[in-house]
DNA sequence: GTTAGCACTCTACCGAAACGAGTGCTAATT
DNA sequence: AATTAGCACTCGTTTCGGTAGAGTGCTAAC
């Protein structure tokens, strides 16, 4: 059976209503408020077509019809039209990120809030990936008797510290040896050299200093390649339950505790690689996602991807608007970012 | 009216039925259950002379009696047995923290978790204030050409960092007697006094870098002062779909609303001083908590209150439970960061 | 002061009936 | 051959009356 114009619009229609109303959406709503030359029966017969091919579904019989994971997919890639937020929307993300620039941490904080308030569903956003950039300069401070703080610098201007606590204090001057020799070793690495990094290898060079970097530089590699897992931010988990998915209290209950799994978000998050990728449905991995869909797009630095942002709603989403805004969203941090890196 | 042993006695009941059941209580239950000694008549008569004191109310005609703030206010006070959490649950309190130990961050998530796990209700932590400590020594190091970086480091041990860009270059040497000047005048200050500080007489007396110290100033303050707050931190929120005072959606999304609003909970958080602090209902100043009882207490450094965690749930709440938690979870805190410092 | 007994009240629950939205099929129409 | 009108049928939702049950307040007896 083949795809003829009118069933596609017909689709498009059963999507569209569906998305407004999350009601079934029956031949005559269709033959009256979308396709008015068409009458009811002719559209009965298109969608019982439709229904065959696996694009629409009925909850029981004598309800209207909804799309299918299968019927989302389509229209995703096929039907809708693109690009549906306006310039005064745009502005709006552009306006925002420039007023709550300064630190990273609150920009995207503040960019999670922006999401989920735009889209009215719940957003998460991951923090710049420390472990994927590399590394700039390591300073390590004397800030007591044999204690020091490493500060670490990054490509993308992010920093990390952690305190470390040795067993014999450190004359100044060994210090800045120390310092220097890390620099020489780690500086312009990138974290995945990190962790083939050969600890022997320094040693051996280690100018007298051994036991003290035996010391300090496990703690180190430590905060490079673990410090900043899961730092994932989220907004408007309280938005899916004006939805009427969500009326019944076990489906929310289920939704909001899969919202606090943080490491589980950040792993969903983390492993999305596409510019902007839409999950639809039973096309996600995780079980608990199985009746939603997951807009996904990444940000960068310099090119480099190094974070991502989400929406997580129902099947029945704004695609196009939620594409839209993911993506205006993700083109603006990665401009800023890139650009405090310049400064 | 005098308090009777036996009205007590039955108001009790009345608490611990319902905090049980989140059924209204009827005078034939506590004749059976918990005063078998004394008939429904009599217990009839008793809890009519209670509601009059306004410690219990009744729904409607025909239905139980549920205690009213007062009388959860009354239990809590005079009539609950306190510290009601075994051996074998302070044990894991202790247990857990000491796994978690090393980041602080991360054991102030951890202590949100068990909170939460431990009361199956909603907690909330404040992480460690910075403003409340004073400042211990300043660092300020210079990562790129007119880019220094400054580190602050605390009495609590807690470090700030925050990336300065000037109008133009430092030497390292004056920026050494930069750092100098300003450990000179901020070591050893508390945060109050930052506030007062008089940025002028810095400048008049800063040898010729004025220029400088007029641009890392004022972000550095601001960083000191600013710069932590709403460290908040969840969990457990999804808990409250459990309790049947929130199987009716719209109740469950106000108080969805409001845990989402970090400033709020953070304020509300950071203005008790008390050591354990219990509101009950109307008690609570903000309005969307009037139906809830909240409890707060505080974790010290070296006996100077610096965060403070809370447990919010029902006014129908196991208070005695949460209170003993809440309690054995901030002494463990306590204890365990002061000896960070120590270390 | 306590208790048994009883009339009364109010809610929650249940089932039947009416309703309505929507379908699928058939026959007529274009 | 495609479209449409008409109609019987299905199934979920709403409504409504009736009933059961829990609990009270009151009175009179103990």
């Amino acid at each position: 059976m083949d795809m003829g114009n009118r069933k596609r619009l017909i689709l498009q229609a059963i999507i569209e209503d569906y998305i407004n109303t999350a009601e079934p959406v029956g031949s005559r709503t269709i033959s009256k408020k979308y396709l008015t030359g068409t009458s009811s029966a002719t559209i009965r017969n298109e969608m019982s077509d439709l229904e065959d091919m696996g694009y629409i579904e009925q909850p029981h019989t004598s309800a209207g019809r909804i799309p299918s994971d299968k019927g989302y997919r389509l229209y995703v890639d096929t039907i809708m039209k693109q690009n549906t937020i306006n310039e005064a929307q745009r502005e709006m993300i552009k306006k925002e990120f420039i007023d709550s620039m300064g630190e990273i941490d609150r920009m995207i904080k503040h960019a999670s809030k922006l999401l989920s308030q735009m889209t009215q569903y719940t957003s998460i956003v991951i923090a710049p990936q420390f472990r994927r950039t590399g590394i700039k300069q390591i300073q390590l401070i004397r800030i007591d008797k044999a204690v020091i703080l490493a500060v670490i610098i990054t490509d993308a201007g992010i920093l990390k510290n952690s305190v470390l606590r040795l067993k014999q204090d450190v004359n100044p001057d060994a210090l800045i040896r120390i310092t220097n020799m890390l620099n020489d070793k780690f500086a312009g690495l990138g974290m995945e050299d990190i962790e083939s990094f050969d600890l022997q290898d320094l040693l051996n060079n280690s100018m007298g200093h051994g036991e003290i970097i035996e010391q300090v530089l496990p703690e180190l590699i430590q905060t490079l390649l673990y410090s900043d897992t899961s730092e994932v931010y989220r907004d408007g988990v309280s938005n899916i339950l004006n939805l009427p998915e969500y009326s019944n209290i076990n489906k929310a209950r289920d939704f909001l505790n899969i919202m606090e799994e943080r490491e589980l978000l950040f792993k969903v998050l983390n492993d999305v690689h596409d510019d902007v990728n839409v999950s639809i449905g039973k096309e996600n991995k995780l079980e608990q996602f199985k009746e939603c869909s997951l807009i996904t797009a990444t940000y960068k630095i310099n090119d480099k991807t190094i974070g991502s942002v989400g929406i997580i709603g129902p099947t029945r989403m704004e695609y196009s608007k939620a594409i839209s805004i993911v993506e205006c969203m993700t083109n603006n941090l990665s401009e800023i970012l890139t650009n405090i890196l310049k400064r």
